[in-house]
RNA sequence: GCUGGCGUAGCUCAAUCGGCAGAGCAGCGGUUUUGUAAACCGCAGGUUGGAGGUUCGAUUCCUCUCGCCAGCUCCA
């Protein structure tokens, strides 16, 4: 940093002074500061010896005081426009920042551009925002006289004496701080949508209108945004699957539940083949349990306490109560303890892809993302307590190289401690998550650990994958559990003769095929790589003088073990290419009579590229050279 | 589940103030034998999500209901 060096101030000087002295002007890009790593407003008394660094939006605390600035901003609109809304709270969001509102009706899309654009006058105004403070009295007084009961209640719910407020021109907001140094250090601003929500988050009181709105520092960057925001839409999966006649979801048969159409199918079965070998190759023994179940084994496994919210009702049948099965889990204890186990037998890992149903509300469903049925790369292992690290070291492993087979290569690591409720014994739990943590670090894979975020029955250790659009997913989850082994008296025996509890591992690498197919989808555009792609080839006679020869070459490419069709329709070619084009198939085999006549084909990739004209042969070596050559996986940890 | 918005042909969308429901694409029939992202002509396609109500008359207004969308909440 230009300047840097240490400088003795009079107590009270300004982190603005400090810099400016230090470093000559600031440029108008910094607009706040860290203070020992805290952020602070450029106005800021310093008091006492410490480091000062200028913030810009390019860091993460430079975007939150500039976004959480750009809300004030926007608030500050809305009570011009509409001065009987009442503020409550706005904060900063991953891609922008919102602000709620009580307000007699929804704001219209009319309603917003007025709002929008009384916030460009307020950012062309260039207000400055001055930090007070004033004891909670005044506070309140305050917004009592504003008519503004939201911030009342809030301020009575400050533990400290003071508060601090912001000021911006007539517009003060309650708020800790820090901001931007004025209006107008805010750029590119712009209102998106607006939507209900809650006071609190709680839906027994009052409904709140909810502004989303985004900020960047130029109008390069919010362009960009707002495109990013068009391509997810583009990508959407819902939008995607009709298109590509990939699934459907239809009122018939009922929300939540996937009819899955041939060619989505298709790369359903594509994906599962790979599942299965890859596990059978890791050790795994794959199993097949029922839908459903008598409602007692979801008593014994707990489910049907905890779990009720989430299952469909029980289904009487003559013997008795049966239930739909949430979970795959029982089953898998069930074939366990089928018979007597050695401490030899141990790890017994069982995978299965297991077709579950849970009741979701309504509003929840979504896409294939979030339904009522859905198939889950399920697997258990039982271990010894000494087996536990291990075993989930390579879980790790497995996972990653799944992962990296389909396509994603950023990973965020996430490791779940000791929630508050929780069951076993305080040291059968540090045990755990010592295994889990030493099975991280020997993977040499970087974590972050949630305190308290653990599952009731056990620590976990869960993944995020990032997509092509840098929005991430948590797929897969390990999961370590207490309560199940000691519910179902799982036992297996030791060398020292004497029976022993076993440990159980849960785990999911994708998480529901569903989901899964649905994020590949988003990931890839559509455009399946070549090993997923429902069609991999398709054949183009240009007039119907070369059908025979196309279909040699179909046939030809088929016997190699490739998915190709071919195009006989009486159409020109400039129409089956586009077509092919709009069904994303990687490749297209262009034959006429020159191509008939040499016994090529021209070779077409998807998104235009020409590859040239090549023999038969060599078309099919392109196609196979153009995916992984066999389904393992080997451990890949370092992407 | 809650709040708001939206349901018109297979898809994308029109239809003035309550006055005969329409287009493009897809489909079907024909013509065309075609060289790297859309040939031409014609035909057919609808209980306007469903039920009820108001009205001489409802896609349009009202009630209920089902579904979808954006959020909220939830997410072992």
């Amino acid at each position: 940093m230009p300047g840097a060096g240490t400088k003795t101030f009079r107590a009270g000087v300004t982190a603005r002074d400090v810099l400016t002295e230090m470093t000559g002007p600031l440029p108008p890009e910094v607009f706040a500061v860290s203070i020992d790593g805290a952020p602070g407003d450029l106005g800021a008394p310093l008091t006492r010896s410490a480091t000062v660094e200028p913030l810009t939006f390019a860091s993460e605390d430079g975007k939150e005081i500039y976004r959480h600035s750009s809300a004030h901003i926007l608030a500050q609109a809305v009570k011009d426009v509409f001065p009987s809304a009442q503020m409550t709270i706005g904060p900063p969001i991953d891609d922008g920042f919102y602000y709620d509102f009580s307000f007699e009706r929804p704001f219209t899309p009319g309603d917003l551009e007025q709002i929008e654009a009384r916030a460009h006058d307020i950012i062309r105004e260039n207000y400055p925002v001055q930090r007070l403070e004033m004891s909670k009295e005044e506070a309140v007084r305050l917004f009592r006289d504003q008519g503004e009961p939201f911030k009342v209640e809030i301020i009575e719910q400050i533990e400290d004496t003071v508060v601090s407020l912001y000021r911006q021109g007539p517009f003060v907001d309650l708020c800790r701080g820090p901001h931007v140094n004025s209006t107008g250090q805010v750029r590119a601003f712009k209102v998106l949508h607006s939507a209900g929500a809650y006071w609190r988050g709680d839906e027994r009181r009052p409904m709140l209108q909810r502004i989303y709105g985004t900020s960047f520092p130029t109008r390069r960057d919010l362009d960009e945004h707002v495109r990013r925001l068009e391509e997810m839409k583009r990508r959407d999966h819902r939008k995607l699957g009709r298109e590509l006649d990939l699934f459907s979801i239809q009122d018939d048969t009922g929300p939540g539940l996937i009819l899955w159409h041939p060619k989505g199918a298709r790369v359903r079965w594509l994906m599962e083949n790979f599942w299965r070998e890859a596990h059978v190759k890791h050790g795994y023994e794959l199993v097949y349990s029922p839908h459903i179940a008598r409602h007692e084994l979801w008593q014994t496994s707990g489910h049907a306490d905890y779990y009720a919210d989430n299952m469909f009702a029980p289904i009487t049948v003559e013997s008795g109560e049966y239930q739909l099965k949430p979970m795959n889990c029982p089953f898998h204890i069930l074939v366990y303890k089928s018979r007597l186990r050695s401490y030899r037998d141990l790890p017994v890992r069982y995978g299965e892809l297991g077709t579950v149903y849970r009741y979701e509300r309504s509003g929840v469903l979504h896409g294939l993302m979030r339904v009522r049925g859905f198939t889950q790369d399920d697997a258990h292992i039982f271990c010894r307590p000494d087996q536990v690290e291990s075993e989930v070291g390579r879980v790790l492993a497995f996972t990653v190289s799944v992962l990296r087979r389909f396509g994603f290569t950023e990973f965020a690591w996430y490791l779940s401690t000791r929630p508050d409720t929780a069951v076993g014994a305080p040291d059968e739990w540090d045990r755990a998550t010592q295994a889990l943590e030493a099975a991280l670090k020997e993977s040499g894979l970087p974590y972050r650990v949630d305190p308290g975020e653990g599952v009731f029955y056990g620590p976990k250790i869960d993944l995020k994958i990032r997509d092509a659009l840098g929005r991430s997913w948590q797929c897969s989850t390990v999961q370590v559990d207490f309560n199940n082994p000691e519910r179902f008296a799982l036992s297996y025996i030791g060398d020292d003769g004497a029976a022993h509890r076993p440990i159980m591992i849960h785990r999911a690498l994708l998480g529901s095929i569903e989901r899964f197919f649905g994020i590949l989808v988003e990931h890839y555009a559509g455009a399946f790589p070549v090993w997923l792609a429902p069609v991999q080839a398709v054949v183009l006679p240009i007039t119907d003088k070369q059908a025979d020869y196309a279909a040699q070459v179909r046939d030809h490419l088929a016997e190699a073990g490739l998915r190709v069709e071919l195009d006989l329709r009486n159409e020109k070619v400039g129409l089956k290419i586009r077509e092919a084009e709009q069904a994303k198939v990687p490749y297209m085999l262009v034959v006429g009579e020159r191509e008939r006549e040499a016994r090529a084909v021209s070779v077409r990739k998807r998104n235009g590229a020409d590859a040239g004209t090549m023999p038969v042969a060599e078309a099919r070596d392109l196609i196979q050279h153009d995916m992984p050559s066999e389904p393992s996986t080997r451990p890949a940890l370092h992407p």
